[in-house]
DNA sequence: CGGAGTAAAAGGCACTT
DNA sequence: AAGTGACTTTTACTCCG
């Protein structure tokens, strides 16, 4: 599947089923997914407006001929030339020593060029960790070159001074994922850091304020929507976990507690309710919390909303 | 083992000095 | 920038069926 099938956008009004903004459109199967719940909320998106439009074939090839896509995840947005390590020539035949030498100077000489100064060499360190971090967690490659531009903007507002590239590029990867409302734990991240979870998260704060970027408040059923799935609950159950979040926050029960730990409780008692029973410590390992605090946040809302878990 | 509970420590947040 | 206080979460442990 090419990146011109996939395109993920922001839409202005959120997603009717887990209040979402960010969709996918799928242009093969012209459909406009929501990207939090998997719903379908468009099916013949060829009509939906002019930022969108099909490239012929011929477009097509010259687009996916023109060198590398231009991204962020490249320190210096792949357009500097590289010279291969081998000494072949174009045919592939071996170098004279002669020429020989003169590649060697050659490639010293794009090396020292490419990598120009401090600037350049810790931007190409932390975007090596972000891609590290983004494929052991599986993040796309979107978010990768949004984290990317968060560090890139880091460095030219000179934020890092006094900060690791370890702790900035996770906190540029966290505040990523939060500001494209991808469900993930700071904790997710701080499993394939080198940087610890305190460091991340005063990182991604300090991140957000000194730049600028709005922290909208997590949306608890886009957790209880990736966690439902990863336990293999039913729609069914992952749909009544979904209306105990929203009956919890009409009573007011969910401000001032983590997002993580609302999605657990309501998917224990779910799942619970419907025969699907996890085990408590099956559902706080996936929700990177302690059963300790999924049984609290759980006989909190078993009592305040009157459920009956029949046993 | 799964669930319930507890005390103490740690962490995050709003707010003040 | 450090301090305070109310609050949530974690840690570590015990007890029960």
């Amino acid at each position: 599947m090419s990146s011109t099938d996939i395109k993920t956008v922001n839409l202005e009004k959120g997603c009717p089923n887990c209040e979402g903004t960010y969709y996918v459109r799928d242009y093969k199967l012209s459909r406009l997914i929501c990207r939090g719940c998997g719903k379908v909320l468009e099916k013949d998106i060829k009509d939906m407006g002019p930022e969108w439009r099909e490239y012929s074939q011929e477009e097509k090839n010259r687009r996916s001929r023109s060198g590398p896509p231009i991204t962020e995840v490249i320190h210096d947005r792949g357009l500097s030339p590289t010279i291969s390590q081998k000494n072949r020539d174009a045919k592939g035949n071996a170098l004279s020593p002669d020429s020989r030498y003169r590649m060697y100077r050659l490639r010293k000489r794009n090396k020292s060029a490419k990598i120009t100064d401090q600037k350049d060499r810790n931007l190409s360190t932390a975007f090596s960790e972000i891609n590290r971090m983004s494929s052991q967690l599986g993040l796309p490659r979107s978010i990768r070159e949004i984290a990317s531009r968060i560090y890139r903007k880091a460095i030219e507002e000179d934020l890092i001074r006094g900060h690791s590239i370890e702790g900035i590029s996770s906190a540029a990867l966290y505040l990523a994922c939060r500001t494209t409302e991808t469900p993930r734990a700071l904790k997710e991240i701080a499993n394939v850091s080198y940087a610890k979870k305190r460091k991340i998260g005063r990182g991604y704060r300090y991140l957000s304020r000194e730049l600028g970027i709005d922290l909208v408040p997590r949306n608890h059923i886009r957790f209880v929507t990736r966690f439902g799935r990863e336990l293999r609950l039913s729609t069914d159950t992952i749909t009544k976990a979904i209306d105990l979040v929203k009956r919890a926050r009409e009573e007011k029960m969910v401000s001032g507690k983590s997002p993580l730990s609302i999605a657990a409780a309501v998917l224990y008692i779910a799942a619970r309710s419907n025969g699907e029973a996890r085990t408590q410590a099956e559902i706080a390992g996936r929700t990177f919390i302690t059963a300790v605090t999924l049984r609290n946040r759980y006989e909190e809302l078993v009592e305040d909303l009157e459920l009956d878990l029949g046993s």
